[in-house]
RNA sequence: GGAAAGGUAGCUCAGCCGGUUAGAGCACGGCACUCAUAAUGCCGGGGUCGAGGGUUCGAGUCCCUCCCUUUCCA
C-alpha cells in the first residue's frame, strides 16, 4: 500500500557554496527518496538555506553586504549544484522566511505555553568595541591550562581542555582584538531538563526504528549524564544585534540559529504547500492537514555532527507544541566523508569541489554510484578513493551494466530489426530476476545501498557469463540457429532492464534514457516494471563513457584561490554545520597524481643512504611560532627522546591536527640555531607543482623510534 | 579524560544468531573469446581476519586486556 512521506536533509549553513560532504548527503537521500517513488509511495522532498546566526552577520558585515544580500548571493548558486548532481528537492526555501518567523514564534509561544520556557540572567564576554555579546568563538586567548596562545574560548586545540571564555588568560575579541568585558543580560532557556521531556526523548529513543541503535545509545547517554555531564537546559536566545528571528514580546532578543534552522524543514514545507506544488504534484490537502495526519511520516537524513540537535532537542519541542507539529518518525544518520582516508583539514579547503567535478564534465552519475557503492545504514566515514572511483565506475557501470545493451541489442537491431522474442525457459530468467528485485528492494529499503549496488553487480555478472557460454556471435553464424541467438539476446536485454530499473534511484538519467530511447517505454519507470520482459530495442546509443583518470587528477589538484577563499569560511552552530564538518577531506592529491617533474639527483650508494637517520616519530605538540610565518615548532617523540624540530609547513597544517600523529624524522641531522631556538632534526614532507607540503605519515603499526630502512 | 565506531588479501569492502578448506570487486599473472567505445569469460597467486589472553568440541564472529585509526563530548 501507498504511504506517504515527508524527507528532509540537514540544511546547509547560507555562509559558502555546497561542499562535498552536502552533496553526498544530498545524493543519500535522493536515492532514498526516488527509491520509495518508484515503489508507488508519495514524497514531498524538502530542503532550505539556513540562513541566519553570527557568523553570517558578520561575513556579510565584512563584505559590506547586508546579510540578507549575502545570503540571496549563495542561495542564487544553489540551483546549478543540484541540478547538476539531479537532486531533485520538490522545494527549496530559506529559514529567513516570513513562514519561518510564523513557526518559529509559534513553536515558542506554545513551549512557553507549556511551561518549558524560562528566562534567567547569564554573564558573558561583550566586546566594548563592536557592541556585542561573542560566542565561545569569537574570543581567544592563552589556554587556562597549557597556556598555549591563541585558544578559542571554548577548548584548546594543543591540550584538548574544555573551558569557558571567561577562563582564558589574556583574552581578546577576534573581531576587533578588544579585550572583552562581562556583562549581563537575561537569556531564554528551553528547560530541557524538564522530566516530562526526559521521559518522552527516551521513550521516543527506545521505540526501534525511530534512529539507528548507535545514535539511540549516544542520545540517551546525554540523556543521562550525571554531574557535569548532565543534561542541561538549552539556551535558544541571543542578544541585538543578531541576524535572527524576534523573540515575541522581548524586545532586542532573537532565537538562537538552531531554534529556528530545524523549523525552517516545516518552513520549506509550509512554503512548498502554499506556493500550490504540492497541489501540483497530486497533493490534495493543506499543509496542516497534511502534518496532522498520522500515516505521514517525517523522515530527516543528518550527519553524525548534529545528532544531539535532531535527537534531542528537536522531537522535544516538536512534541511539546502539540499538533499539527508532529515528532520524527525517522532520524537517518550518515558519516563524513573522507578523501583518500585524509579527513578535511579547515585552513586547506574543502577536499574535492562539487562544482568543478561538474565544471571538467564529469557525470554527475558517477558519483553517485560511487557514493551509492559505498553507503550503508550505519554511522560510518566513507571514503572517496580516486583510483577506487575509478576502477569501480569502469568496471560496474561501463563494462559490467552498459556493456550487456552493448553487446546483446546490436545483434537485435542488425538480425530481427529490433524484435525481442523469447525461448521456452524464460521463466527460470523471470524468477532469478524476481528474486534479485526483492533483494535489492530490501536493501535499498534499509538504506545499505552498497549492498545493493553489489546485489545488483552480481545479477550483471551472471548475466555476462550467461551471454558468454551462448556464444551469439557463433549463432549468429548459422542461419539454422536464428532461433537460439535471438533468444540469447532477448534474455540479456530483459535482464538488463531489470538492471536498469534497480539502479534507476542511483542513475535517473540513463534509466530514463534506458526506458525511452533504448526500450521506447512510458515514464516514469517503477519497481515492477522491472519484471515486464521487453518486446522491442531500438539501435543501441552509447549511455554512458569511461572516467578518464586524468579527469580526476583536474579534480584533486589543489585549487589555489579556492582553498584560500574558502579558508576563512568559519561556519556557525548552523543545521548545515552537519555537512560543513561533513566536507572532510583534504585537497591532497594521491602520489601518483603529482608527476615527479623535479630532474632526478645523482645514484647514490645504500652506504651512503644508510648515513640517513630516518626514524618513525610522534608529534607529542605542535604550535605556533610567534614572529616566524613560515614555521611551526614540533615536538617529536622518538620513543627514546623528544626533539624540538622547526618545520616549514605552517602553510598546509593547523597545529592541533597534527598532534598525535605519526611522521618522519631525520634524527641524526646537525642540529641547527634558529632564530626561534635550536632544530634538532628534520620532518619529511613532499611537495610539488600540485601543491604541498604534504607530511609523511608511516602505516599503522610503526611506533615512535623505529629506524626507516 | 569520558564515550562511540572501526582495524579482514596491494586497494575498496562483504562476512547474519560462533560451525566444514575466510569471500567479492578492482589490481596482478596465465588462458580463452572477439558480440561489445579492450569490454567479457575461465583459471591462478595473494590474508597467522590489529596483538595477546580466555570461553567453547569449534571463534574473523563471544568475553577481557592492550595497540592503532576516526569521531563525538551541545
Amino acid at each position: 500500500m501507498s504511504e506517504t512521506f515527508f524527507v528532509t536533509a540537514a540544511l546547509p549553513y547560507a555562509n559558502g557554496p555546497f561542499h562535498i560532504g552536502h552533496i553526498m548527503e544530498y545524493i543519500q537521500a535522493d536515492i532514498w527518496v526516488r527509491f520509495q517513488r518508484m515503489q508507488g509511495h508519495r514524497v514531498h522532498f524538502v530542503g532550505a538555506d539556513d540562513a541566519h546566526g553570527a557568523p553570517i552577520m558578520l561575513k556579510a558585515e565584512a563584505e559590506g553586504v547586508s546579510p540578507r544580500e549575502l545570503v540571496a548571493r549563495i542561495a542564487a548558486g544553489r540551483p546549478r549544484y543540484l541540478e547538476g548532481f539531479r537532486i531533485g528537492f520538490d522545494h527549496w526555501h530559506s529559514t529567513d522566511s516570513p513562514e519561518n518567523v510564523a513557526l518559529s514564534q509559534d513553536v515558542y509561544r506554545r513551549l512557553k505555553g507549556a511551561g518549558l520556557i524560562y528566562s534567567k540572567p547569564i554573564e558573558q564576554f561583550y566586546d566594548p568595541v563592536k557592541g556585542m555579546f561573542l560566542a565561545d568563538r569569537y574570543i581567544k586567548g592563552e589556554c587556562p591550562k597549557c597556556r598555549a596562545k591563541d585558544q578559542y574560548g571554548d577548548a584548546c586545540e594543543v591540550c584538548s581542555s574544555v573551558y569557558s571564555p571567561t577562563q582564558l588568560i589574556e583574552p581578546y575579541s577576534v573581531l576587533t582584538g578588544a579585550r572583552p568585558v562581562l556583562r549581563t543580560s537575561d537569556h531564554f532557556f528551553f528547560r530541557l531538563s524538564d522530566p516530562r521531556c526526559v521521559e518522552f526523548l527516551h521513550e521516543w529513543l527506545g521505540q526501534p526504528g525511530h534512529v539507528q541503535p548507535q545514535v539511540a545509545n549516544k542520545a540517551r547517554e546525554w540523556l543521562s549524564g550525571n554531574g557535569d555531564q548532565a543534561l542541561s537546559d538549552w539556551d535558544i536566545s541571543r542578544d541585538a544585534p543578531y541576524f535572527g528571528i524576534p523573540i515575541p514580546d522581548a524586545p532586542g532578543k532573537y532565537f538562537y540559529v538552531w531554534l529556528d534552522a530545524p523549523i525552517g524543514y516545516l518552513a520549506s514545507l509550509k512554503s512548498y504547500f502554499d506556493s500550490g506544488k504540492a497541489r501540483a504534484g497530486g497533493e490534495p490537502r493543506a499543509f496542516e492537514a497534511f502534518l496532522t495526519d498520522p500515516d505521514t511520516r517525517q523522515i530527516h537524513f543528518i550527519g553524525k555532527d548534529i545528532i544531539y540537535f535532531h535527537t534531542l532537542f528537536w522531537p522535544a519541542m516538536l512534541k511539546f507544541a502539540g499538533p499539527p507539529y508532529k515528532v520524527p518518525d525517522n532520524v537517518h544518520v550518515h558519516g563524513f566523508i573522507t578523501v583518500s582516508g585524509e579527513k578535511m583539514s579547515k585552513s586547506r579547503g574543502t577536499g574535492i569541489s562539487p562544482l568543478r567535478y561538474l565544471e571538467l564534465g564529469m557525470n554527475p552519475e558517477w558519483l553517485r554510484y560511487y557514493i551509492a557503492a559505498k553507503l550503508n545504514a550505519n554511522v560510518e566515514d566513507l571514503d572517496f578513493n580516486p583510483d577506487d572511483f575509478v576502477a569501480r565506475v569502469n568496471s560496474d557501470l561501463i563494462g559490467k551494466y552498459v556493456n550487456i545493451a552493448s553487446r546483446a541489442a546490436s545483434f537485435i537491431t542488425r538480425h530481427f530489426q529490433g524484435a525481442i522474442e523469447y525461448g521456452p525457459d524464460l521463466d527460470a530468467l523471470a524468477r532469478q530476476a524476481q528474486q534479485v528485485s526483492e533483494q535489492v528492494r530490501a536493501s535499498y529499503q534499509g538504506r545499505e545501498f552498497g549492498r545493493a549496488m553489489r546485489e545488483t553487480m552480481a545479477f550483471a555478472d551472471r548475466l555476462n557469463q550467461e551471454f558468454d557460454a551462448r556464444k551469439p556471435w557463433v549463432l549468429a553464424k548459422d542461419p539454422a540457429r536464428r532461433g537460439q541467438l535471438q533468444d540469447s539476446c532477448a534474455r540479456a536485454l530483459y535482464g538488463f532492464k531489470v538492471l536498469t530499473v534497480l539502479l534507476a534511484p542511483v542513475l535517473p538519467d540513463v534509466a530514463e534514457r534506458v526506458a525511452r530511447e533504448l526500450f521506447g517505454l512510458e515514464l516514469p519507470l517503477r519497481w515492477q516494471d522491472a519484471l515486464e520482459p521487453p518486446r522491442r530495442v531500438n539501435p543501441y546509443r552509447h549511455l554512458m563513457t569511461r572516467v578518464e583518470p586524468k579527469q580526476l587528477d583536474a579534480l584533486l589538484e589543489p585549487p589555489a584561490e579556492a582553498a584560500a577563499e574558502s579558508a576563512p569560511a568559519q561556519k556557525g552552530p548552523a543545521i548545515g554545520q552537519a555537512a560543513a564538518s561533513a566536507a572532510q577531506g583534504g585537497v591532497q592529491a594521491p602520489a601518483k597524481a603529482v608527476p615527479p617533474q623535479a630532474q632526478a639527483p645523482p645514484a647514490l650508494s645504500i652506504d651512503e643512504f644508510k648515513k640517513v637517520d630516518l626514524r618513525v616519530a610522534r608529534i607529542a605538540a605542535a604550535e605556533q611560532v610567534a614572529g616566524a610565518d613560515k614555521l611551526l615548532k614540533l615536538t617529536l617523540d622518538l620513543g627514546t627522546e623528544t626533539r624540538t624540530v622547526f618545520a616549514g609547513i605552517k602553510s598546509a597544517y593547523e597545529p592541533a591536527t597534527l598532534v598525535g600523529r605519526l611522521t618522519v624524522m631525520v634524527a641524526n641531522l646537525a642540529p641547527r640555531k634558529m632564530k626561534f631556538g635550536l632544530s634538532e632534526g628534520m620532518v619529511l614532507a613532499a611537495s610539488g607543482e600540485a601543491g604541498g607540503p604534504y607530511l609523511l605519515s608511516p602505516d599503522s603499526g610503526a611506533t615512535p623510534g623505529m629506524r626507516i630502512s
